[in-house]
DNA sequence: GGTTCGACGGAAAAGGATTTCCTGGGCTAG
DNA sequence: CTAGCCCAGGAAATCCTTTTCCGTCGAACC
């Protein structure tokens, strides 16, 4: 109702400038159809001297595609979800699908909120991108036939499509690095017990330690993932295993605790005992004392995967099951070799 | 639930379902009209039955609005943009508008890509947030008539809207939290010479000395945002200035390592020295030894803020200028009273 | 009893671009 | 000279919902 002509420059503008008619600057302006060679440029160069930018809303209408996509992120501070993210926008390409985002802050009623609007709007799809290892209950969606994939936190319903992190992989890799610069005496500091990535954690250190014929330092310890644990647990390894020399950590935050309670015991990183953390965050593993070696989640892969497979599912259909990217090691120099 | 179909559900299968024409449908589902309570009530059940969920597509198309803003971002960490995205996402209200988010990761050809690709989507408005506090270029939107608001990086053009931390208040606030706690010889330690906010911040903080009648301890030490540069500085203030009982730091992450630094040197913190950094950054400021009182630029609201400018500029139009929006002082453990 | 008014609901336009179908003119071949 | 064809470009349908403008029916009033 508003109507307004000279606010927006639509084809209709285009055509009368180039002098033909609505549909045939339509098909000089898309290749399509047959018309002279003058002609088309003629549109084309009306169309650029009037800025012409066609509304995509317009053809989303006609083609039932909006080439949009949701991303629902439960992570307020990013550090999972901003690299999902990225991964997302590479998938999608340079700006051809954008991606709507929609930060729930752990609320389902914020949740239900933002699916209904994102339905409203036509989505081709969404993405949920969890904050922790946990599988989450799957999206709500009335029965909506719009696919969904899930990226770092798996959906519980397994005829969803998800994407993870190996991390049990990365865990095991952590410790094969350990083990082939030397280190024999390897303990594992980590976050809350029943923690689904302590778990997975635990158990790739377990695997790669029994394949390299070693026994784990100590139970693993389980703690929180600050700063504070790492430390104490550094204190008590020290005092109960003074033969250690490594110590992989459930985080890089813990293990720059670790670092930390190391140096103040006495012990020099990577000299006497070598340090993995888990994350790759650059702000702490770059800025730990010596630089600290790190399992990197590849979250900006996961994502990456998530939106291929969302594509994948707009265009061909339904991928179910679980996908998982590997992680990838970081070497600095707080795992240097054994001496 | 029974006889999901497949194909989406349209406004006329509701019309079809309760017996009605489409635009007696349409009334009933909007309150508008004259329609029979009865009449209501049966096209709203048959609604709720299908699940039907109105296209924004079309009604944009109608209106002209989409409720749809785009928030275009550089900041790959997500330091700055993500809190600033919040407060946007407060700002649009639960999900009555949704932002499209682009991460141009400092190219302006992806910028162009994108903007041009918001254009087409005909959202309503744009925010950019910025990285840093030095003025960007004004984004090229070719003349087309989109209100633009900048937030925390403000437009190097005054006729656009921006909107900016009040960082020089932030720097002065601190002096003064650590002049009324009794210190009385503070130095100063930031990033690299010229950079905006590190100018910002030393007017400040010379503002609030002067105010005090105190000198500063040596010039401004200018370096990195590090904390290696921090730990260097500790040293050679502490040499230099034996007497300093106070470090007003550039960021939380120079504060850490003069905190590591100032341990290093035999000086307690707080006992004998007071720190205090800016950014408000939990993983650092929290796991700090000891927990670090800090300047939190307020980010959330500077996009809380943008956001409203933003609506505003939809609805009535225009409001050009910088607005500033004051920081906040988190006070923790470092800065605790001199004894 | 006829006229008017209010209540209810239907028909149709609008909004922007694509696409299909169709027309008209010019050219070729028989 | 005429039938037939091809090419360039126009007209109109389409997508989905809202909203305006009417038409109809019943009731009430003079």
């Amino acid at each position: 109702m508003p109507g307004k002509t000279s606010a927006r420059v639509g084809i209709a503008d285009v055509a009368r400038l180039a002098g033909v008619s609505i549909g045939t600057a339509s098909k000089a302006l898309n290749d399509r159809g047959q018309l002279r060679d003058e002609t088309r440029a003629r549109v084309q160069a009306a169309a650029e001297q009037l800025g012409f930018i066609p509304s995509s809303v317009a053809t989303s209408l006609l083609t039932g595609r909006t080439f949009t996509v949701g991303l629902i992120m439960t992570d307020h501070h990013g550090r999972f979800s901003l690299p999902v993210l990225h991964g997302v926008e590479d998938a999608l390409g340079w700006a051809e699908t954008l991606a709507f985002v929609c930060d729930t802050r752990d609320d389902p009623i914020r949740e239900q909120h933002y699916v209904r609007s994102l339905l409203a709007r036509r989505v081709d799809g969404i993405i949920v991108a969890g904050r922790r290892a946990e599988a989450r209950p799957p999206l709500s969606l009335a029965s909506a036939a719009v696919p969904v994939v899930y990226a770092f936190a798996r959906s519980a319903d397994d005829a969803d499509c998800s994407v993870v992190s190996d991390e049990e992989g990365g865990a095991a890799a952590a410790i094969e690095h350990l083990v082939r610069t030397g280190r024999r005496r390897i303990a594992h500091v980590t976050g809350p017990h029943g923690h689904a990535s302590a778990i997975a954690r635990v158990r790739g250190v377990e695997r790669a330690l029994a394949a390299a014929g070693l026994e784990q330092v100590g139970d693993p310890w389980y703690g929180g993932w600050s700063e504070v644990w790492g430390r104490f647990a550094a204190a008590a390894i020290t005092r109960e295993h003074p033969d250690v020399d490594a110590v992989f950590c459930g985080s890089d935050t813990i293990a720059r605790g670790v670092s930390d309670g190391l140096r103040e015991a006495g012990r020099r990183v990577p000299e006497d005992v070598a340090l993995v953390g888990v994350d790759n965050w650059a702000p702490i593993a770059e800025e730990c004392r010596p630089p600290l070696t790190s399992v990197d989640l590849n979250l900006r892969e996961v994502g990456r995967t998530a939106g291929k497979l969302l594509l994948q599912a707009i265009e061909q259909g339904h991928t179910p099951g679980v996908h998982t990217v590997p992680c990838k090691l970081v070497v600095r120099p707080s795992s240097a070799p054994a001496l």
